[in-house]
DNA sequence: TCTGGGGTCCTAGGACCC
DNA sequence: TCTGGGGTCCTAGGACCC
């Protein structure tokens, strides 16, 4: 008998904060509490800005992130509107996944509110409780928890769980739910596909499933095509792994509130970027080894370039100097909405 | 009054080399 | 007079996610 074998079938939960960046606001803000909050860009429902996150009684509204700040309060002016914090968000978040980390679990950070956590045990339900528990406890933040027997089924469970709940999917349950559902119900397809699958006929889970794996091999690639249809089923064979997360890249992009009509402007803009993206790549510690730039033009055309250096590099001056040389391949004539630099770092040969 | 910001991965075509 | 086929690198762009 091995005596290191854990105990209990092996679970994913994935835990998801509840409205996570208005949760923070209310959190230090009490009387936000029952209001419709809408956090996002400079909190200035005037200008150009997305809604990054939306309080429940905002949502009530329809607002939801990734609308426009403008359209938000079209929808519901009586919102109170919040600037975007980070370091608020990074400071609880890491305050979350340390709660997480204290339990006995692998737990995968996937982003500033969501986490997998790989779990031992013959009562799932019983432990997303706990987790909800220990995070209510740590940070005075509710979460939902969807617990599967892979990451899609869990993933997919937490869109039931919320808010708050929990809720377990898996291959058992899988037809029952999710077969009558569009295919966007899926993680991993978006819009795009969405539309492109509809072109071949498939609407449902259930028809991607049975789907010719052939004919979506031809139409999305060798990769996607057949995963398309593993996803279709819930199977999901990647692991939950703890690994630290090592950015491959760091960019960053501004939009204008006035559009740019002056290209002069616009490679101002560019090599101001570039030297913000610089100090990021010097506070990682490592060089870059190729440059993007990415220009938006009006009404909503964006275009990429992006070259590698001669040799890596994390000095603000080459970077500047390099974001010009791509921004010069370029065609100016339209105004400019948004520009972005993004640095890629070198590949570190596996060991 | 349209449509944020920060990421990742995949695909495909051309260049280049053998 | 004829120029195949495979591999890798570079680049642009598509698509998705939070």
């Amino acid at each position: 008998v091995a005596l290191t074998e854990p105990a209990g079938r092996r679970w994913i939960l994935h835990v998801d904060l509840d409205q996570f960046l208005a949760a923070v606001e209310i959190g230090r803000r009490p009387e936000l509490r029952g209001l419709p909050v809408v956090v996002g860009g400079a909190g200035d429902p005037t200008q150009r800005g997305a809604v990054a996150t939306a309080s429940y009684e905002a949502r009530a509204f329809g607002v939801h992130s990734g609308m426009a700040l403008r359209t938000a309060f079209r929808r519901c002016p009586q919102a109170v509107f919040l600037p975007s914090d980070p370091d608020a968000y990074n400071a609880a978040s890491d305050d979350v996944m340390a709660a997480l980390r204290r339990m006995p679990a692998v737990v995968e950070v996937i982003g500033w509110d969501e986490a997998f956590m790989e779990v031992h045990t013959d009562t799932p339900e019983a432990f997303a409780e706990d987790v909800q528990r220990q995070v209510r406890e740590a940070t005075d933040l509710s979460c939902a928890v969807g617990i599967g027997d892979n990451k899609l089924r869990a993933k997919l469970a937490t869109g039931f769980a919320k808010p708050g709940g929990v809720f377990r999917l898996t291959k058992q349950n899988w037809v029952e739910v999710m077969a009558e559902r569009p295919t966007n119900a899926l993680w991993g397809i978006g819009g795009r596909t969405t539309r492109k699958l509809a072109d071949l006929g498939i609407h449902t889970v259930r028809e991607l499933a049975a789907a010719d794996p052939k004919e979506l091999a031809a139409r999305f690639g060798p990769a996607i095509g057949p995963w398309l249809k593993w996803i279709g089923h819930g199977e999901d064979l990647s692991p939950v792994t703890a690994e630290p997360h090592v950015a491959k890249s760091r960019s960053r992009e501004v939009t204008f509130q006035q559009d740019l009509a002056d290209w002069a402007d616009v490679e101002r803009e560019v090599a101001a970027v570039a030297r913000r993206v610089a100090a990021d790549v010097q506070a990682d510690g490592r060089p870059a080894a190729r440059v993007g730039v990415k220009v938006r033009f009006v009404p909503f055309f964006t275009h990429l370039r992006s070259m590698k250096l001669l040799a890596p590099t994390d000095d603000a001056d080459e970077l500047a100097a390099a974001a010009l040389e791509v921004l010069r391949r370029f065609q100016p004539g339209r105004p400019v909405r948004l520009v972005g630099v993004r640095a890629e770092f070198a590949k570190r040969p596996p060991d």
